[in-house]
DNA sequence: GCAAAAGTGTTGGTATTACACCCATGT
DNA sequence: ACATGGGTGTAATACCAACACTTTTGC
């Protein structure tokens, strides 16, 4: 079942740390990996940029590859160049982080192209393997980033299903942040900036006093946005 | 005089927005390209990553050779990788900002190794030329997060003197945030965070009130910094 | 004495923290 | 009825923004 590398001179690749949120839990998708090197390790999930591709249409197309999915939120975060985190030869690797709703009727569906992309499992991030390569590294990184990052961009929605309850929101900013959040002063804040958009529904098949769903509004987010970077123009 | 570069398949270069301050103004280090492609052109200065040397050796490598210093604050921001971006070939480029301190009587003596390096001129970000390749975008992006750094890093004393006066430090926040500040909001909040230390002199050669002297006191401000992180732990 | 920059406090508003109980629902 | 999480307000404090005049020095 060994697959074999060729050896190589030099290549460029993609390294992504696919977040994702399910139980109260932050997650990332990791491979198994059934080639050398590292055979049996877990791995972020990657692959190598073609010639012909830019650095950015080659991390979509991976990341599309792995997932199935279209149109996800990703950002590249670091470039990581040892020369000898990759044992076969010179691999330069581009990573990225990448946002994705988890839910179960709709398995992640790797495009098997290559038979490179294999099938991914989700770990908390609290308890993760040790990983191939510098990949333990590359994800230390990535986390750090999107834990920066939550201070001034949505992303948190893009984690989350469409409809969500503050209490889901709540548990993602303390995953996500490493710390437990006051309730009351997390909802009067959220709710203070104005983009959450309380629908007429709630919770269904829960054992206790259904919440309310919210949605993320994003026109009014972009309006909000705006008129704060045209404040801090003048 | 020109020099012919050859046609080449793929490379992995490293190109830096050096940063320094001067005269109230923040600038950036520029070299004319006396070579095709982008002849006579403004180009951010950089070079190629040798096969067998890691991303960040490489960075201070090229970093030293450009202006002879060593052990300048660096850090890389993005890696730049479209198709085209080179015309010559395939050129992925890693990118870093720098922040030295400039002074007249230590002007930068790039190491000629190569006859790669050549004399660089400063330029304010506030009226650069058109850059060769997509330097323009490149330099936009690095001061962007210089911006954003400013707020969480104690980068500004890597661009002064080790003596400074509080309003070059005040004029240095201003020209990296592209705004005014508030004099007296800025003393205050300077002097409150404690990791400035006021010295028994003053400026000299002022035709007008000479302005106390103050150091950045990296030992105080890792003592800061460290107890805020532990405080946000628990 | 005048030009040029240094230096200095107060106030009002806003944002952040800490904190505890009742409510609705399903079993 | 009870277990589970949903939902709510207030007071104290810290932080931030706005604002103008006096002092020192070299010329």
């Amino acid at each position: 079942m060994k697959e074999h590398l060729p050896k190589f001179e030099s290549a460029i690749s993609i390294d992504c740390v696919i977040f994702g949120f399910e139980a109260g839990e932050l997650k990332i998708s990791l491979i198994e990996r059934s080639a050398e090197p590292y055979t049996d390790w877990w791995a972020l999930p990657g692959n190598i940029v073609k010639q012909d591709e830019s650095i950015e249409a080659a991390a979509e197309r991976i990341l599309h590859e792995l997932t199935g999915l279209h149109d996800l939120h990703m950002e590249q975060f670091h470039t990581f160049g040892d020369v000898n985190r990759h044992p076969s030869g010179r691999v330069i690797t581009v990573a990225y982080y990448a946002l994705i709703r988890i839910n179960h009727q709709d398995e992640l569906r790797p495009v098997n192209q290559e038979q490179l992309a294999k099938k991914a499992f989700w770990h908390s991030v609290n308890d993760l393997p040790k990983l191939a390569f510098d990949h333990t590294e590359i994800f230390k990184y990535g986390f750090d980033q999107l834990k920066r990052k939550l201070n001034y961009q949505p992303i948190a929605f893009e984690l989350l299903p469409e409809k969500f309850t503050l209490t889901q929101l709540q548990q993602l900013y303390e995953a996500i942040l490493c710390k437990k959040l006051d309730k009351r002063n997390f909802r009067k804040k959220m709710l203070s900036y104005g983009f959450l958009k309380e629908l007429d529904e709630k919770q269904k098949n829960v054992s206790f006093r259904a919440a309310k769903l919210y949605k993320f509004d994003r026109r009014k987010y972009a309006k909000i946005f705006q008129s704060e970077l045209s404040a801090s123009e003048k």
